[in-house]
DNA sequence: TTACAAGCTCAACTTAACTTGAGGTCAAGC
DNA sequence: GCTTGACCTCAAGTTAAGTTGAGCTTGTAA
């Protein structure tokens, strides 16, 4: 079957660069939908190719798997997304994106400023100030993605 | 005794805003270094706050405890550091978050080139491209915390 | 001197995002 | 028709960074 619009796991996955396990889970997470041949087998439409794009992208920018599923969710069940449903999504993670390169500079700049005042007194340091505003959080283990 | 120099776990807990658990977490890591009293309840010296604080402060820029573990590890064993010592470790973070930052930028902006581009195809993505380079990497889980 | 808060240890649990393995099925080439 | 590689399911393991709990000891204030 040489231009079969079907994709297997495999094909998947070596198209995609994750691991077939990976596709595994995020249909078990909701995230990509595949139908079944006969032989119980997956089959993948082309347009998982792009939704497991958009899932790494995501990813590398810090965005977890469960925002990743509900953005995902907001695209249209029925039809292939159109370029605008794409952009919708692109739009609010950029925003995203600059929320945390501003949260990040923040960080640079007070860490800049400790080297220059000495900052040894722990009580005044800007840096652990502004952490301690953060601080009081859930159980379990939370901060749990870095962006590489 | 109004103004001892030792402090406990409780108090060292209050004063830098982690938990008692944590503590213990980061003592058994060997982040942080108490004796004990006769009665083996720790004690700590009045640095271990300046130590608590950078450490959550790396924390939040997105360093591992093992990474700082291995920055503390250069601080000189016997004597209290100095503001030269501290400013060390403040460089090389900073250096770190400048690249962090110059990363998150460079995948805001091929965001960006996506929305205008349409990129359709997946294959001639600058993201998905860029990011591919990056692959392949060791079992587990991986991207353990999030700049949040 | 007796409560009771604060400490101690050690094991088990948590979350996210997967991977690994066991045990069994499907499909395609020779 | 059989072997081999790709699939399938489901359970359990992995890592980081802690938290939670049980069972037991210390220290201190009334």
């Amino acid at each position: 079957m040489a231009a079969a619009t079907e994709l297997t796991v495999g094909q998947v996955a070596t198209r995609s660069g994750v691991a077939v396990s990976a596709l595994h889970f995020y249909e078990a997470r909701g995230l990509i939908r595949s139908h079944r041949t006969s032989g119980n087998q997956r089959r993948y439409g082309r347009d998982v190719l792009r939704r497991v794009a958009i899932i790494k992208v995501a990813q590398e920018v810090g965005i977890s798997l469960a925002e990743i599923g509900e953005a995902l969710a907001s695209l249209p069940e029925g039809r292939t997304p159109t370029r605008e449903d794409w952009n919708l999504l692109s739009t609010a993670w950029r925003d995203q994106l600059d929320q945390k390169i501003a949260q990040l500079k923040k960080l640079r700049d007070g860490l800049t400023d400790c080297i220059g005042c000495g900052c040894m007194s722990i009580d005044r340091c800007p840096l652990r100030n502004k952490e301690d505003r953060l601080s009081a959080q859930g159980p379990g283990a939370r901060r749990l993605l870095v962006t590489r």
